[in-house]
DNA sequence: AAGAGCACCCGACATAAGTCGTGTCGTGGC
DNA sequence: GCCACGACACGACTTATGTCGGGTGCTCTT
């Protein structure tokens, strides 16, 4: 982890990302000063902790580059990912808000790039800012609409049925193909991770659905062979 | 459902239930009244449904009196609670602040009184009054730290766990024992639902702390004989 | 008093999910 | 080339969870 102060370059490169965050690109130019001259920069490795469960919320932060993975775990070591995020995604808020402490643990997945922003910052742009204090809003109900649906999914939906669920919600089309381009940190045990269960059993799904003719998984991407046959595994 | 403007009595009621809303109490006079001339009372029925996943969200609620439950549901009818709703909460709000309509659907488990304030209001309140925001920031960011919650008990652990976790969360000290209340509502499928399972798996489940002697299943109570040994189950 | 409906019980069962031990394979360091 | 390691495969197994069909007792109605 490194601290700088945002010098010129540093700050164009905050700018930049700020620019990208949703509902905050079209901040009046007070909030964008603010944000622009208190936000720190961090920097993580891959498998490096950003914070932990029950960890004091002194920032929020804004994934500048780099995935990262918010979770929870049990004694016994297993993990139940919350959120996967990516650019520019703001996380570590929820803390801020309530009580003080963050809700989960955040690791990066790979090497990441990360602006830190003092909670008490956050806090005075909420009180003074209404147009500010609407951006949070939306973006807070918009993450109880992930946590929702990640509910629903552990409590009614079996693991094949998630599991299709999140090929297709994560596929993309390349050359011609419709795929789940697989990263080197998107290992069996992280996708796992993200769906509730173990590597053995998600291992066993994919075997099942390829053994079925609806997916091939190769090294770099998981090819959805039938995106069709795929839905209708989703019920 | 019934309709009825806000009559002099009825506003005063109206006045006492948003008294008791948190972070809402101390609004400004002019939020205050915005929000009890718009306001509209409604009643329904045990059972009755007040709006469905997916339906427009017209309003934002106030529950003023008994409870209400909101889940999602399969097509199978299986159904995963995702709130238990009390006086004086609020609900409808998620769906107001996102796409614009309701993520969950929401049912009266007995007579329930609510106030319905139209999405605009709030929304209008949100842009002007920074101090209605905040409140609404937290309102949201508990409601996140509760589903995230969910998301765990579901994805981490055993129907064993959730329940010893639901009993000790929910147990109350009455004449010197501690019990979790019956209402005529909390029949065993409604216990299965909040658990995220079936009714014929809490019923074992149950039975299986009673045989322990950790629990005692009265009609109108779950008695907890040992507390700390339900807490041990919670893993 | 009979009948209907509901809440719940119970045993048998099928399937889903998680665990464990071992083995393979490719990669990267030395 | 050798070795260590991590990612993954596979089969055997246990346990957890959900499903089904039938049965009991209670309450409310008529």
């Amino acid at each position: 982890m490194t601290d700088a102060a945002p010098t010129p370059p540093a700050r164009e490169r905050l700018e930049r990302a700020l620019g990208r965050v949703p509902y905050f690109a079209q901040q009046p130019d007070a909030v964008k000063n603010t944000l622009l001259t208190s936000a720190r920069h961090h920097e993580y490795e891959a498998g490096q902790i950003i914070y932990l469960a029950g960890d004091p919320a002194k920032y929020v932060y804004v994934l500048e580059q780099g995935w990262i993975k918010s979770s929870r775990m049990t004694r016994a070591g297993r993990e139940q990912g919350l959120l996967f995020l990516r650019p520019v995604d703001v996380f570590g808020h929820i803390g801020v808000f309530t009580d003080g402490t963050y809700p989960g643990s955040t690791t990066a997945l790979e090497h990441a790039h990360v602006w830190a922003i003092p909670a008490e910052t956050i806090l005075g742009l909420a009180r003074q800012h209404p147009e500010f204090s609407v951006g949070l809003i939306r973006e807070l109900s918009s993450r109880i609409l992930h946590f929702i649906s990640l509910a629903e999914e552990l409590g009614l939906r079996s693991v094949d049925a998630r599991l299709c669920q999140n090929l297709l919600r994560n596929a993309v089309i390349q050359d011609g193909r419709m795929v789940v381009p697989r990263r080197e940190w998107t290992t069996f045990d992280e996708m796992a991770v993200r769906l509730g269960t173990v590597r053995d059993v998600l291992s066993r799904s994919l075997k099942k659905l390829e053994a079925d003719g609806l997916i091939l998984v190769e090294r770099d991407a998981i090819v959805l062979l039938d995106p069709h046959g795929l839905a209708d595994r989703c019920n």
